[in-house]
DNA sequence: GTGCATGCAAAGGCTTTGCATACCA
DNA sequence: TGGTATGCAAAGCCTTTGCATGCAC
């Protein structure tokens, strides 16, 4: 069964050309998962992202999701993020410029950001110990705006 | 049974002082957790506190090591890391300057540093977004001058 | 003596794995 | 048709919790 359409986006494209560099099959449910991925905005756990896809498609399972959404980040289209909450959250990655988070401990909002400056130090400060970066992760907890105003 | 002599730095001061405010008890265990916990250089996991802790004595339960760690951490003994490998590290945080962490994929050491401009750019930046920090985590990951070099 | 602490084992929460069946290519 | 993918359930891993007993104060 295919469902992949032309023009979903480059994202389809992607995923469907590492599958088959890796003899890996395209199927009903590895696309729904990557579409509904996909169509949800910001970042979503495994859990929430296997009842979404449960509401398409009743016979999807647990394993399944974490099967692709291991695919995914391989081929550079989610990204795992570690909120230290126990739980991995994968945001979508593709042709997205590397940001960091501000995370509300109140509401779980987040805000994005990238400074370009912070990111210089940082291999500033690696270079000086003859490190060299990888990646990293920044993660900035604390208060948003509104939590801020309706806690007093 | 009461092991704590004085002098054995200011640590034990504080654990005390945090045991008796709460109205909990010194137990041989944990001072004896405590003592291995400090007498550790570096950060170490639950895990392997335990294995070092029972060296020392025969009965000391993995509960009971989970259970004084989270006292240590609550009373500013102890610090919390997640370097997202799925298992906690705890450092000894007491009188120390906060730091931040490099992290060697390869070998798994670790460097800690402290760069106060990065640490005032976060503040910057989470200003401009109207959001207040009260605790970050950041951390680099990558390869050592070591790995790099037996890398090739 | 009272009430917290302990150790053991069991349970929890998230993620991975094994296996028989289903399905893509 | 052959080999991978799936779904289910079970297992893994780390951490927490329940409970009867033990011990600090």
């Amino acid at each position: 069964m295919k469902i992949l359409t032309k023009d979903k986006g480059r994202e389809y494209e992607v995923f469907s050309h590492y599958l088959k560099e890796k003899d890996l099959k395209l199927t009903a449910q590895r696309e729904l998962i990557l579409r509904t991925f996909l169509s949800h905005r910001g970042h979503i756990s495994a859990e929430e992202l296997y009842q979404r896809a449960k509401e398409k498609l009743a016979h999807v399972g647990f394993a399944t999701v974490y099967r692709t959404l291991k695919h995914m980040t391989q081929c550079g289209l989610a990204r795992e993020l570690d909120f230290g909450n126990g739980r991995i959250q994968y945001e979508p990655d593709f042709n997205r410029e590397h940001h960091d988070h501000m995370i509300c401990t109140k509401c779980d909002t987040y805000i994005e950001f990238l400074n370009p400056q912070i990111e210089e130090l940082q291999e500033q400060v690696s270079r000086k110990h003859g490190f060299k970066i990888t990646f990293h992760r920044m993660q900035l907890y604390g208060l948003c705006q509104k939590c801020q105003k309706s806690g007093k």
